[in-house]
DNA sequence: CCAAATTAGTTGCAAATGATACTAATTTCC
DNA sequence: GGAAATTAGTATCATTTGCAACTAATTTGG
């Protein structure tokens, strides 16, 4: 019998690793509820997935915008920007005009059928965010945004820093 | 010029629905970028998929488990822990073996070699979290991941609740 | 104790996604 | 002023994902 006494560290490798305690899988399993959540508002009741939905919103403020600017406004990739500017127009809620300063380019805009659907869903969207963040107080729900923006940009500099070893 | 007065209310419908302040795209961005950063250490250095890290981060743990078991502790649905599982399978990182109390069922442990890419991944992964997390103070750390749990847990309130109105 | 219902896990197929290559228009900069 | 490099947006193809159907084992309840 050698080799007992203190109660051996001997597997303790990964201490403190605890999915559930772990950010990304927390951060990973709000996001996919709460998305899940409000995705049901606008796929059962118009037929719009995720992505349509994020471009009916951008344009929902009345600019017209280019793909691109679309792009950065909804954190999208430019080729899931495309697809949804082809569906959406498909369905006539998004009409596109030539850029006059670049032809490559064009100018999406929301139809007067897309503005009544983005005027109609974007109330919805509102109150289900607010019933999600029931129970928050004002100081929670300002601080929750605040530090998701920080982990994002914290996300982004990490990104561009280094290709491979945490720093 | 009649009914002038009050500026207006006319066209200001969804007034405060601006993507950039709507959370459940806030918690998107920031869960993609933030998982996207260190799916990069699993992926390039152990070519595991995001799905297969969780699995054996829970595994990890020394505890047999079924995949029912592996389905809750992860948050994945059962096809995903299916095809992860098979894969981890396939390249010997995992071992299953027929449940004695329930035929239908198998108990998926880590074998040696799957053992040790725990153990040499999960610091990688902690270290991320923490560099992720600088700049945060133990209040704010704390504050995060407690927000984040009860938002998940009030999606599923919700989710459970009704079938189509916001609450 | 057995037929019906449920549960564990897998498989197959259709749709969604992502990387890459491509066309067309526009800049750059010699 | 024009060849080379860049940018806007689209198309193509391989992979991933999600749903529904399926097999096999177990539980229920009559």
């Amino acid at each position: 019998m050698t080799g007992r006494g203190a109660p051996a560290v001997s597997r303790e490798s990964a201490a403190s690793l605890v999915l559930s305690r772990y950010l990304p899988y927390r951060l990973s399993v709000a996001s996919n509820k709460a998305s899940g959540l409000i995705a049901r508002a606008y796929q059962a009741r118009f037929g719009l997935t995720i992505w349509e939905w994020r471009v009916v919103a951008v344009l929902g403020a009345g600019e017209a915008m280019t793909a691109q600017a679309i792009c950065e406004a909804t954190a999208m990739d430019k080729v899931t920007v495309s697809r949804a500017l082809r569906a959406l127009t498909d369905r006539a809620l998004v009409r596109r005009r030539t850029s006059p300063s670049d032809k490559r380019a064009s100018l999406a805009s929301l139809t007067a059928e897309g503005q009544a659907i983005y005027d109609e869903i974007a109330p919805v969207a509102l109150e289900w965010e607010h019933s999600l963040l029931e129970g928050f107080s004002e100081d929670e729900r300002r601080l929750l945004g605040e530090l998701l923006d920080r982990l994002a940009s914290r996300a982004d500099i990490l990104a561009r820093g280094e290709d491979g070893e945490p720093v």
